[in-house]
DNA sequence: TCAACATATAACCATATGATTATATGTTCT
DNA sequence: AGAACATATAATCATATGGTTATATGTTGA
């Protein structure tokens, strides 16, 4: 009962949700989410920790990097829960900004190969003012 | 978004989910809660307006007393929420044994014919003592 | 080794929340 | 109408939490 109130605890955060629903498209690293969500990188760190410490995500470190993603092995119960965040938040107006911001930081990656907090971030920045 | 972050954070409370579970089994006035659950009445009365509040339930008024049960009408996500908590709390503890308290709150009920929280709440401590 | 950078952790504050106590509302029965 | 009772609401307090700022850790490359 109350291990399951904090998992529901844990999902009741929209930075949190918001997180999760992106890892659920494609592995990422901490800047690209500061800069995806336009959330500060200690508040984008301490909920991955407490998203990861929960067992809904994984990491692998690359460098300087580490890179955030859903966690594969992950049990039945929370597979049902991040099925049901996904239905849920099918048609949900932030998520559907939060993508397009993935499919913006990736073109820019692309064209450009950086991966570093500052350029990233002004760029995404300029990006929202673009819309 | 944000509603949904509200729907979690609704479930996040061990007391809420408790009554929202024990209310799946059968319907039940406030005083039934309380004897069964052993929570003081103002929270009792709290929880149940904010479920009640989030569309997860109905309730009846029978002279003094006002009974509550799952609300019929849920859209499908609340539904598919229900459904998944049942599943999440299949086997937990807590939620077995009130609906234990459940039991033993109906055959007293039978019994002597009664509904008044003073008798229902000395005789659920008793019963408590017992097991 | 030092500088630059990505990430993590710590410290702090304002706010929100759960639990409790007290009180109000509303119903039944005499 | 008044007493007894069931429920709702208000007030209060301690705690937990999200957001922010500052700092620490750890990695890369000069």
């Amino acid at each position: 009962m109350n291990e399951f109130a904090k998992i529901m605890h844990l999902l009741s955060d929209p930075a949190r949700l918001r997180i999760l629903m992106v890892l659920t498209k494609k592995e990422l690293c901490v800047c690209q989410l500061m800069g995806i969500l336009g959330i500060p990188q200690p508040l984008v760190s301490r909920n991955l920790m407490l998203l990861d410490g929960a067992g809904f995500l994984g990491e692998r470190k690359q460098g300087k990097l580490v890179f955030y993603s859903l966690n594969r092995g992950m049990d039945p119960l929370r597979k049902k829960i991040v099925s049901l965040l996904k239905e849920a938040l099918k048609s949900d107006t932030i998520l559907a900004e939060d993508l397009r911001s993935l499919q913006d930081c990736e073109t820019f990656q692309k064209k450009t190969g950086r991966c570093d907090m500052k350029t990233l971030s002004d760029f995404m920045k300029t990006r929202k003012k673009v819309r």
